[in-house]
DNA sequence: TATTGTTATACTCTATAACTATA
DNA sequence: TATAGTTATAGAGTATAACAATA
């Protein structure tokens, strides 16, 4: 009888002190399962990803996503391109820059990105019951402070 | 002068109680910046991740690295077949059952994924330094049982 | 001259499917 | 019949580079 495929055993001594490999596991293993959940939208991670900072950044840019999410302004536009075809995204030339544009989630947009994340988050049911709720409070509080920390990084 | 491009708002009402986005942004942004220092390894972050998951378990089958990484065997195999040439891993037929293969770090290997750890996890000072001690070895605690809550939970 | 966005193209990683061998 | 691994192929997502419009 095999070792009876549990959780695989994680070599502290290895990664000690570095969030980098967990970031990646955990990422690899939610992602596997969201993707199955996200598959009857039709849309990809990163989609999900932009609507998402252009609901909390009404009127953002393109670049402004580009650097937030890491991304080339190349993806970018593939992505948003994809959002405003299906009427999620509204896009118009910013008054104040005339080469930017401003980008908005239309109320079907708003609809849609609450629905995905619903859908994705229905996934986590596991990490939520792992940890009690002051937890994970406190788990959801330090990935946005590690988040912030490393958008402000940039050079 | 525009809002002096900072950090981006994250709307704690559309993404509140929940870890998948988080995940994604916060992956998102760091992989942009250890792929950068991955580059003159010549290696993938699929290929640091099942390094350092065979470091942890010495011996393990390909099937493992998948369930545990979440992904197809037959990327496994690519993955594997690139870290045996290049001598990092070597791969034999499991005694007990001869379907599977052992896979272990050759010494090589240790020294490599420890060098490609060390160059990945240089990106973090950011995230370090926004956080005090305490609340970054809870961080990386709380990683660690989100992993593994979500790892034991496949059906 | 620098920046925003678009287009066209190529690459990296992973998945799908069909196959072999072991159990 | 079911599982582990391999091979060949296709696909999704993102990057690179050259360009147009605006600052």
């Amino acid at each position: 009888m095999r070792p009876a495929a549990g959780s695989p055993r994680l070599d502290r001594g290895l990664l000690s002190g570095h969030v980098g490999p967990r970031v990646r596991l955990l990422r690899n293993l939610l992602m596997s399962r969201v993707t199955a959940a996200l598959a009857p939208f039709g849309l990809s991670h990163g989609a999900l990803s932009a609507m998402t900072l252009i609901a909390a950044n009404a009127h953002c840019s393109q670049m402004q996503i580009a650097r937030d999410l890491g991304m080339e302004k190349s993806a970018v536009t593939t992505i948003v391109d994809e959002l405003v075809r299906r009427r999620l995204v509204a896009r118009s030339r910013s008054a104040e820059d005339r080469r930017r544009n401003a980008l908005s989630l239309t109320p079907k947009g708003e609809r849609t990105m609450q629905a995905m994340h619903a859908a994705a988050t229905a996934e986590e049911g596991p990490m939520e019951r792992a940890l009690d709720p002051g937890e994970f409070d406190q788990f959801l509080s330090l990935l946005d402070r590690a988040y912030e920390a490393l958008a402000a990084a940039r050079l």
